[in-house]
DNA sequence: TTCCGGATGTGATAACATAACAAAATGCAA
DNA sequence: TTGCATTTTGTTATGTTATCACATCCGGAA
């Protein structure tokens, strides 16, 4: 999904939900979009910084905060990176397949993996789903 | 499973697979698998500094990166931390369910989970695989 | 003994993230 | 419109996590 595609659909998505896309915030989310990677917080930062010289990491990890929670970007756990949701506000289940070659990252939704070996009684809250390897043109 | 129990696997472990689990290594799995808790690398390092003043950050990196590619430990990804592996060298397929009441964590092995929506062509190479909730004494 | 490679020691610094408080912007009701 | 509460952003500082680069140590092979 591209960049514009997914900015349009944030707009509706908080105007349905009544969050607040502010325009730091949407540039946030452009910048994020257009890496069309996995992308950190400080080199959001340093983007941001060029044209408001007065971003500083809690300005960008805010952003990030708030557009986590509204489900318009997941965090990578394992390379402390953050990535677009190609559809907004689905939920917390996204699986990542993440190409160690070419950084691109495939998201599948939907999916509940590991419910099978679940311990019993055991609810889960949150679950973090990632896949390291090599994507189709990468083999 | 306890310490005790876990050190003894380790040691047959690194024997039968020729790697050289040194008294610093040993050490370092001790405290880990003594927590009975995802542990933190800097928690580590304070205890290690009590008995070793020499101790310093790549002491305990070092160490822990040694015992993670022996399959003796695990890194929870969104906890910055470090588990026990109750089974040594069983292969990076883990499945941790993580109690954000008591942090008790359970792994689980052997599932493979999330391939079903696996995208086409796609080579895992590893696989994080985290749950967070309640576990059952902590409903 | 000498050399070599793996392990550890050491100091510095990079990379990632949050706390705490101030100021400004926003929305709303009187 | 004015005043007030709430949210958002600015600002300074600091806390937390992780790695680099180079020195030293130590055990085994030649
Ligand atoms: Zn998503
Ligand atoms: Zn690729
Ligand atoms: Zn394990
Ligand atoms: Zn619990």
């Amino acid at each position: 999904m591209n960049a514009p595609d997914i900015l349009e659909d944030a707009e509706r998505h908080c105007s349905k939900t009544g969050v607040r896309l502010t325009p730091l915030r949407r540039r946030v989310l452009e910048l994020v979009a257009r890496a069309n990677a996995p992308v950190k917080a400080y080199d959001l930062l340093s983007q941001i910084d060029r044209a408001n010289a007065s971003a500083k990491p809690p300005t960008v990890y805010r952003a990030l905060d708030f557009l986590i929670d509204a489900g318009l970007v997941h965090r990578v756990e394992a390379l402390n990176a953050f990535v677009a949701c190609p559809q907004a506000g689905h939920g917390h289940a996204a699986v990542l397949y993440i190409c160690e070659a070419c950084t691109k990252v495939t998201e599948v939704q939907g999916a509940r993996p590991g419910q099978e070996h679940k311990p019993r009684s055991f609810t889960v809250k949150r679950s973090v789903i990632e896949h390291y390897g090599r994507c189709a043109n990468c083999q």
